[in-house]
RNA sequence: UGCCCGAUAGUGUAAUGGUAGCACAUGUGACUUUGACUCAUAUGGUCCAGGUUCAAAUCCUGGUCGGGCAACCA
């Protein structure tokens, strides 16, 4: 695949870099928690990550960011893989984990016990938080500073050997209890955890904070450039810190703005209540912005490599606007997607100059613009069903549709003249009645009249019954989250899922799970993955552009 | 009220002291066997105030507004 990818402050500062032989190959890391999905923001990350490396010919570690082994499992770790392949990104032989570094970063703990830049810290929580002290005001120095570092170490010892209770004991960074930034207010580099570990089992009854395994993780890696989002940038003293007080290689924290899309909510914590609390149907929701999800609901990977080139790098925290997501998606399933037709609310048009039991196979083109996609035969008889907002009542001029005495092509097919309609007591069409123009069967009228609308229909006895689901935006407000009043499910959209049952041309039965239809004049469709021979079900990834009807 | 970061059309971005461009969105028109696509065209912008300079979106100072930071999360 291409690095398509645009140029921006952080590749300016690469291309320092590389100017001034600081760095010979560049390479970064994506650090995934494997405690969730995947979702759109981190494929801003991952494209960034990845793409930078691939424009520059570095190459970009996967790093699995697993020192909590209280929120991760393994689950999450085959999803993550599988969607940072589906986005299009290889890590070769560079999958690393954060775990393989604990006995390394035990050792480099030991070392600042020992340089008197650690101590074992006895205070609670809600104490150590008082000795902190608040932004405004400085802390005082916690009682473990006067530990000697022989109690220290046998301290430390004890956390490790697992006789300890959980919270009984914490490491501490020994920095500055009255630094204006408070991560250097003597943070907590290890901590006692008892919990069962993904990866190394029972091993460690000790697990490293972020802030002193991240640094270490990506200075054992040799990352030359390590990519943050900004609530970092209050870290990165710590991160530099750690480094020199070890006397290691120290690469370059440089952090970016988070995505944020309209109508949507990218936190992980808020898509786990989404999906615990039932208010989606799992994690691969059609609706929901992971990668699993625009999957399914047939969102494609180049759209969304598209996006995140579109939306650039910078260090100002914006919100882009859903129709740039959808106009990425928009633009490249018209490309690539095969056309047919379905009728998602039918009514009846019958054409009563047409033979009673006769079939006719129509060729029709696959794709517009592009031959290559072929054609399709597609059954044609006296009976089909059309859309029922084709027709209307004492219809304007613009209208280009059917109303009675009007003509119509039905696309791919002939033209018909609309002669009456039927009606049910409450005056709701049932059906329409016409006649065919036999003259007209591909090409345009011979006599020189303009047939201006053109419609797509279903020949009723071949039609394919099929389940169609409408996904519509998840919230009804821009952002959901930004009245911290309300809480953010109040904002759901109580109609972004609407099932129907609509009629397919035959074709579509043969479809498989994920492939993707442009159902003519409708939509952009994708087949569930629940969707098999015996049970037709398609997602509608986007409606076409919106234009306005009559 | 401490520290850090940021601010360019409605939105997202470019311009690196020298003509403020591009894309999405929006309006209008053309084309069309998809009211799609495509094409043309219009609307609309440098947070404010000073300063430096022949020249400031860009550099300096001061404001304003917005975001982040007080997990034994990452």
């Amino acid at each position: 695949m291409t690095a398509e990818i645009s140029t921006h402050f952080i590749h300016e500062k690469i291309e320092a870099d590389l100017a001034s032989n600081k760095t010979e190959t560049i390479i970064t890391r994506f650090p995934p928690e494997p405690n969730g999905y995947l979702h759109i923001g981190h494929a801003k990350a991952i494209h960034l990550d990845f793409g930078t490396a691939l424009k520059y010919n570095g190459r970009c570690h996967l790093r699995f960011d697993d020192t909590n082994p209280a929120a991760e499992d393994v689950h999450y770790v085959h999803a993550i893989q599988e969607d940072i392949r589906w986005l299009g990104y290889d890590w070769g032989d560079h999958l690393y984990w954060a775990s393989s570094y604990f006995d390394q970063m035990e050792n480099y703990a030991r070392q600042l016990i020992e340089k008197g830049s650690a101590y074992v810290c006895n205070l609670s929580q809600d104490e150590f938080k008082s000795y902190r002290g608040v932004p405004t005001e400085p802390g005082r120095e916690p009682p473990g500073r006067a530990l000697s570092i022989h109690e220290n170490i046998a301290l430390f010892d004890q956390m490790k050997k697992g006789d300890l209770a959980e919270g009984t004991y914490v490491l501490r960074a020994r920095i500055d209890m009255t630094s204006p930034n408070l991560h250097m207010r003597d943070p907590a580099i290890y901590r006692i955890k008892h919990a069962k570990h993904h990866h190394t089992g029972d091993t460690y009854h000790i697990y490293p904070m972020y802030d002193f395994a991240h640094c270490i993780e990506d200075s054992i890696e040799g990352i030359t450039h390590s990519l943050c989002t900004l609530e970092f940038e209050v870290h990165r003293p710590l991160y530099e810190w750690i480094l020199n007080e070890l006397n290691l290689y120290r690469p370059q924290q440089i952090e970016f703005a988070r995505l944020n899309i309209t109508y949507m909510v990218m936190s992980k914590r808020k898509l786990l209540q989404l999906v615990e609390e039932n208010y989606v149907t799992g994690w691969d929701d059609p609706r929901l912005p992971t990668l699993s999800g625009m999957r399914r609901r047939g969102f494609t990977p180049t759209a969304i490599r598209n996006l995140c080139t579109q939306v650039g790098c910078t260090k100002f925290e914006s919100l882009t606007e859903i129709e740039r997501l959808e106009a990425c998606v928009r633009d490249d399933l018209n490309e690539t997607s095969p056309r047919a037709m379905a009728v998602l609310d039918p009514i009846k048009l019958i054409i009563e100059n047409y033979p009673e039991n006769q079939t006719e196979e129509l060729k029709i083109a696959n794709h517009p613009q592009n031959e290559s996609f072929g054609t399709r035969t597609v059954p044609f008889t006296r009976e089909c069903y059309i859309e029922r907002e084709d027709y209307m009542d004492d219809a304007p001029n613009k209208f280009k549709r059917f109303t009675v005495g009007r003509e119509v092509r039905l696309r791919g097919a002939y033209c018909v003249i609309c002669t009456r309609v039927e009606k049910n007591a409450d005056g709701k069409v049932i059906a329409l009645y016409g006649n065919y123009d036999p003259e007209t069967r591909g090409v345009n009228p011979l006599d020189g009249r303009k047939v201006r609308g053109t419609i797509h229909w279903i020949s009723a006895a071949h039609a394919c019954d099929a389940e169609i689901r409408l996904y519509d935006r998840l919230f009804t407000t821009e952002n959901p989250l930004a009245d911290k009043t309300t809480e953010f499910t109040e904002f759901l959209n109580p109609d972004s899922l609407q099932t129907i049952q609509a009629k397919l041309e035959p074709s579509l039965a043969k479809a498989a799970p994920a492939d993707r239809f442009q159902f003519e004049r409708v939509g952009y469709f994708c087949a569930d993955r629940d969707h098999t021979s015996e049970k037709t079900i398609f997602n509608r990834t986007l409606t076409l552009r919106a234009a306005k009807k009559i």
